[in-house]
DNA sequence: CTGTTAGCGCTTTCAC
DNA sequence: GTGAAAGCGCTAACAG
């Protein structure tokens, strides 16, 4: 039924061994059977399997994914970056969604290792220690990307989540603002939720800026989430003059609730945010935000997952990138 | 090193044919037995391996599904639906991006056949005759998700996307439009952009309103391809009333590239589109748009192939899923 | 209810 | 350069 190395070999007129080199490329085979070999995987239609391989050479050439949330966009982009450093060392990916559960993603881990990955991926969200504890009953690498754990023990990549938001406020500071509110992720998040709003906090306090409670406000990441926030913002005596979104997606909300009250954007409240995501150009008015590299995060994670499934030395173990403040019109610059 | 099953058996004093039973779940062991089975593998830590499963048992319990493009929402959609199902039957599923390439997709076909999956999934993009070859060389059994092949022969769930760019310009003929532009897909992809077309040029037709070739500009799917296609339509006289899209990205382009110029959607120019993405309710004006049920297509089509995969008989192999006009505020109604 | 015994399809020494 | 043979870790008859 299904044709295998045995009978390629017995059709080339050679050992099962010898079919294995040709396949794989073991320059130990005189062309001319190697070319027999070849024909005789043409006529027969030869098909390796995977698995077979797997089990003899106890590597997979594979590598797990685990993805938070596959319908966010960063984490499509990060994805991006990963399969393309990924095709070009000839390891697969397996992506798994894991719909930011933390039960899920520690089953998914586990499924991943049964499936015997040759290293793993973690992308964004929360790593607890009942993480770390699943990837330590493993002997596989993992790298995070585009967050980290607590004690910073694992290998990582990520940008400096507490300077970009820091960053960002200040382009409100220097545009004139004082009254800044913010629209926060879960300060349990220790990256896109506390990092940011640590950022917020010490450029407010580099500016001589009192902190007010008021204007802090606790979204979960969605566009819905903003509009009950700027909503009470908008109650607010003194009304901001701008707001500092943890997120692109929560900002794009908070314009759209802001322009959907009569008042205008940047005129009235000005709108800065992290991210980058490809709608921030769509909106109108486009929106400045700060960018963090997406791409690169998961190009960068796999390159250095790729380092230590082939134990090549690595200085650097926690990789921080650099991000960028870009200028579009939902702030007007000072 | 690794603990296998044997060390297990060893450890729980039982055979290797015991634990297996044990971990699989079969009813024919002794309460007492079982118990001292599952002391050992968590004594011991045991992780049972998938690979030497798969091999031994030639089934993966694994399903490939090729999404064609991993950063768009729908196909994100659409893999939620799968993966719910997919759980629900205890399938793992493994994604593989194939970024839109057809070369890349016939390659992640065939790896993911190497890798022995138990059955695939095929979404959205254009199905080739190589695309078929590919599939024809596995014996697993395969669901086309969002698409289908030119002889529909293949098992597909899909919705009639003629009859719902029917729809969608009936609305705008309903509202008193008749200089109706569309902006449409390449007339290449069966799906998505000729029977959209189709489906415009039908209701124009059935409306007794004569088609227009400067009316029809070819885009790309993408919001960017949109702004020319606009900027084309504003210079032309009579300047077209309304503009149907076969996509909502390429129509969130659209409004805004009206905006930008000046004009009021939907007050000078009112648009409409098919798909319904997440972004539809998030853009000013909300876009009025034919939702396709992305949920559904990714969920009806992994429950048809679990029946493929179990030999269950099965009455319909091309499923079409209804599709619904959401109204939103970027078409005035009559 | 439990154990024995063949493989599953391939890689990988080790000889020749 | 090539072949023989021993597993990789597990499942699945088949016995008992």
């Amino acid at each position: 039924m299904t044709v295998t190395i045995y009978d390629v070999a017995r059709e080339a007129g050679v050992s099962m061994a010898t079919v294995s080199r040709v396949v794989n490329n073991n320059p130990n085979v005189k062309p001319q059977t190697r070319k027999k070999v070849f024909e005789a995987i043409e006529r027969l239609g030869y098909r390796p399997n995977a698995v077979a391989r797997g089990l003899a050479s106890k590597k997979t050439t594979t590598v797990g994914v685990v993805i938070p949330d596959i319908s966010n966009s960063i984490f499509a982009e990060v994805a991006r970056g990963i399969e393309d450093i990924a095709n070009m060392y000839h390891y697969n990916i397996i992506l798994c969604n894991a719909d930011k559960k933390k039960e899920k993603e520690i089953r998914v881990i586990n499924t991943l290792l049964e499936k015997q990955v040759d290293g793993l991926l973690f992308m964004g969200g929360v790593v607890t220690a009942d993480h770390i504890q699943a990837f330590r009953t493993s002997s596989v690498p993992v790298v995070l990307c585009g967050t980290k754990d607590e004690e910073q023990t694992m290998p990582s990549v990520d940008i400096d989540h507490e300077k970009a938001a820091f960053d960002a406020v200040n382009v409100l500071i220097a545009a004139g603002h004082r009254d800044i509110a913010m629209i926060s992720g879960t300060l349990q998040d220790p990256a896109n939720g506390f990092a940011r709003y640590q950022g917020y906090k010490k450029a407010l306090d580099a500016a001589g800026i009192e902190l007010r409670d008021e204007y802090v406000r606790i979204g979960n990441y969605r566009y819905e989430s903003s509009v009950d926030a700027v909503k009470y913002f908008l109650e607010l005596s003194p009304r901001p003059t701008a707001i500092f979104s943890a997120t692109d997606e929560m900002a794009i909300g908070a314009i759209h609730t802001i322009q959907d009250s009569g008042l205008k954007v940047p005129q009235d409240i000005a709108v800065i945010s992290v991210d980058n995501i490809r709608m921030a150009s769509m909106v109108r008015p486009t929106l400045t935000t700060v960018a963090q590299p997406m791409y690169d995060i998961g190009a960068v994670s796999m390159r250095l997952l790729t380092k230590l499934m082939n134990k090549e030395s690595t200085d650097n173990m926690q990789v921080i990138l650099p991000h960028e403040v870009i200028y579009r019109n939902s702030v007007t610059q000072a």
